[in-house]
DNA sequence: TTGTAGGCGTTATCAG
DNA sequence: CTGATAACGCCTACAA
C-alpha cells in the first residue's frame, strides 16, 4: 500500500489538512464527529505523519538525550545502573511520543563540554537528562544552560543548579545502615568512600559520619579509604584493612562493587563473611543477591528517579504546568539486609 | 550567535545554496577551490545543517534502531551483553553520523510484529540490528522484510535468513571447553542448556556432545538440563545434579548467570569448587573473574560483532559496496580459563 | 469550529 | 563544475 499524506487523508474525510493535523496532535478546536471521521480516516488508510515534516515544521527534535558516564570505562561489573537509567527514560519517552538519545561519555574528558554542545547543536534535542556524576559537573552544566536547552539533573550533588531536579536521601540511608552495624554489635567500622566527583557519594561518607556519632562509635583514620567505585579498589582496600595489626570487623563500601571486591578478598584470604566481618555495600545491583555470601546493601530505586527527573523535563520541554508533587522528588533508598552482615565477633 | 543557514554559508561564500550542500555532504562535482572556501566559510559561521529539513529532504532518516531482548524482563544480573551491543552500535553510528534508537522488546510478546512495523513506519528507521534471541524470531524477521527495511542479524541460527548476519562459533568452542574438562579427567560432566529460542544456545550443546563424543565419554541423560539462562535455574538443577547418588564433577552451563548460580548453590552445600566440583560458563560477563572462585568461561566479543554487523548493514542502507570480508562474520571465541576449574577429584 | 496561505531548511532535478 | 527552482510533508499564523 502506497504511504498516504495528510492531503490524502484530508480529502477522503472530506476535511481540510489542518483538521486533520489538529485530529493528529490531539488539539482541541475539533468537532467530536469530524474528529472520529478523520480517524476512521487515518486508519483506513494507515497513515503514519512524516516525523520529519513534523519537525522541521515544528522546529522541534521530539529528541531528548540521556547522558551518563560510559561504563565501559571503568571496571564496573554490573552496567545495571546504566539500563535502569535506560529503561526509566524509554518508559516515559513512549507515553510522550519522543525518541530517545543515549549518550555515554567521559566525565573527565576535556572536550566533553564540546561534544555536548555539538550534540545539542547537531541533533537539536528538545531536552536533556543528566545522570551522575555528569549531574555534578558544573561547567558543563553551564553549556548546556547557556544553550537554552531544558535538562533535568539525577541526583546532584549541588541542589541549586536547577530546579529540575531529583535527590537521594543517601546521607539518611547511610547513617542508617551504620547504626545497623552498630546495632550488630561492631565497633570497629570502616568506610570505603566512592569517587569525590559524585558528590551523593560524599553524602554517603557524611551519613557514615553521622551513624557513627549517634552509635557513639569513634572513626579511626586507617579505617576510612578513597575508593573510586570499582570492584578493584574494594579488593585492594580489603586487603590493606584485613591485614591491620588490629582489623576492622565491619567494612561499609559506597557501592556493591567495591563491596564485592571486599567479598572476593575475604575469600582468598579465607576471612569467613559474615562471621569474622561484616560487608555491606549501597546500590542493590542485581548481583548483590548472587554474590557467596550475599550482599546486605541499600536500594536506590533507579528507574522511578528517572522517570521522575524525566517527567518533570517533559512538563518544562511541553511548557505544562507539572503534577509531580515536591515530595515525589526526593526518592528514598532502604536496607536490604542479606548474608553479609552479622554479629560482630566476640 | 543566530543560527546560520545554508543561504548564509552560500551567500557569503558567493556560491550557490547547491554547492555548499555539496560539499557539506562530501559530494563531488566541487572545485577543490570552491570546497575549501566553503568549508571556511561553515566554520566561520559555524553553520550546522538541520537535521530535520535534511532528512525530509533525503527522505532518510538517519536512524538505526537497535531491538534486542529486555534484559529487565529476566533473573539477568549483569546487563552487560546489551551495553556491549550499544557501544558497538553507537561507535558505528557516530562514525557514520547517524543516530542510534535503543529499542528494548520482549521476544515473547505476541505484538513484537506490530510494535516494530510500527517502529519502522513511525519513526521510519533506515536500519535495523537485530540482536539473539530476536535474529532467531522468523516471523518477526518476516515481518522486517516485508517492509523493504535493510536489516542485519547478530549470530541468528538459521543462516539463510538474511546475507547480513554475523556468526560465531559457539559449536567448536564448546566442543574446546568440554574437551578441557575431560583433559581435567572429568569424566561426569553435566550440561546445562539455554534457551531454546535461542539457536545460537542449541548449537553450544551440540558443540558440547561433539566434544563428549571426541573425548569418547558417554553423556548421561539425568546430566542434562533444560536452563532458561538465568542466575536462578542454574542454582536450582545445580541443586538437583549434586544431589544425586552419583553426581557429575564438572558443570557446564551455556552462560555465565546459570553458572553462576551454580556456584551459589555449591557454596550453600558446602561442595568446594574446584576441588569437588568444577564449573564452567558461557559469555565471559565482567562478573565472571570476580566471583568467589572465578569463573572459568569463553570469551564472544561481543562488540565486534556488533560492531561488524552494523558496519555491513550501513553498506547496505548506503549502498555502498561492503569492505568487510566474509571472515570478518565469522567472530570466533575463546576459553578463559579461571579457577572455577581443576582437576577432577579423585 | 474550520480552512487557506506561507514557510520550515534541506536535497533533487536539470539546465547551463 | 555550478546554480535556479521545485519538491519534501507538515505546522503556524491568520482569516473565515
Amino acid at each position: 500500500m502506497p504511504k498516504s499524506l495528510i492531503y490524502d487523508v484530508a480529502q477522503r474525510a472530506g476535511v481540510s489538512i489542518k483538521t486533520v493535523s489538529r485530529v493528529v496532535n490531539n488539539e482541541p478546536n475539533v468537532r467530536e464527529n469530524t474528529r472520529e471521521k478523520v480517524l476512521a480516516v487515518i486508519k483506513e488508510l494507515n497513515y503514519r505523519p512524516n516525523a520529519s515534516a513534523r519537525k522541521l515544521a515544528s522546529q522541534k527534535s521530539y529528541l531528548i538525550a540521556l547522558l551518563y558516564d560510559d561504563p565501559s570505562l571503568y571496571d564496573n561489573p554490573s552496567s545495571n545502573y546504566v539500563l535502569n537509567l535506560q529503561q526509566g527514560a524509554l518508559r516515559i519517552c513512549k507515553s510522550e511520543t519522543y525518541d530517545l538519545l543515549i549518550h555515554p561519555c567521559d566525565y573527565r574528558d576535556k572536550n566533553l563540554n564540546q561534544e555536548v554542545s555539538s550534540l545539542i547543536h547537531n541533533s537539536r534535542v528538545d531536552g536533556l537528562l543528566l545522570a551522575p556524576p555528569l549531574s555534578d559537573q558544573k561547567s558543563l552544566i553551564e553549556t548546556i544552560a547557556a544553550t537554552d536547552t531544558p535538562f533535568a539533573l539525577i541526583s546532584p550533588g549541588n541542589k541549586t543548579l536547577t530546579p529540575l531536579s531529583v535527590f537521594t536521601n543517601d546521607r539518611e540511608v547511610s547513617a542508617e545502615m551504620t547504626e545497623y552495624l552498630a546495632f550488630l554489635g561492631h565497633k570497629k567500622i570502616a568506610f570505603i568512600k566512592g569517587d569525590p566527583e559524585h558528590k551523593a557519594l560524599q553524602e554517603r561518607y557524611s551519613g557514615f559520619k553521622d551513624g557513627m556519632r549517634n552509635s557513639g562509635l569513634k572513626i579511626e583514620k586507617n579505617f576510612v579509604k578513597n575508593g573510586d567505585n570499582s570492584f578493584g579498589c574494594g579488593e585492594l582496600f580489603a586487603k590493606q584493612l584485613l591485614s591491620l595489626k588490629n582489623p576492622p570487623t565491619a567494612i561499609f563500601c559506597c557501592n556493591d562493587d567495591m563491596a564485592n571486591g571486599v567479598l572476593r578478598t575475604a575469600y582468598k584470604m579465607g576471612i569467613k563473611v559474615p562471621d569474622s566481618l561484616s560487608v555491606a555495600g549501597f546500590d542493590d545491583i542485581p548481583l548483590a543477591e548472587q554474590t557467596n555470601p550475599s550482599l546486605t546493601t541499600i536500594r536506590q530505586p533507579v528507574r522511578s528517579m528517572t522517570e521522575h527527573a524525566l517527567e518533570i523535563l517533559m512538563d518544562k520541554v511541553k511548557n505544562r504546568e507539572s503534577k509531580i508533587s515536591p515530595d515525589d522528588l526526593l526518592i528514598k533508598a532502604k536496607l536490604v539486609i542479606r548474608e553479609s552482615t552479622g554479629k560482630a565477633p566476640s
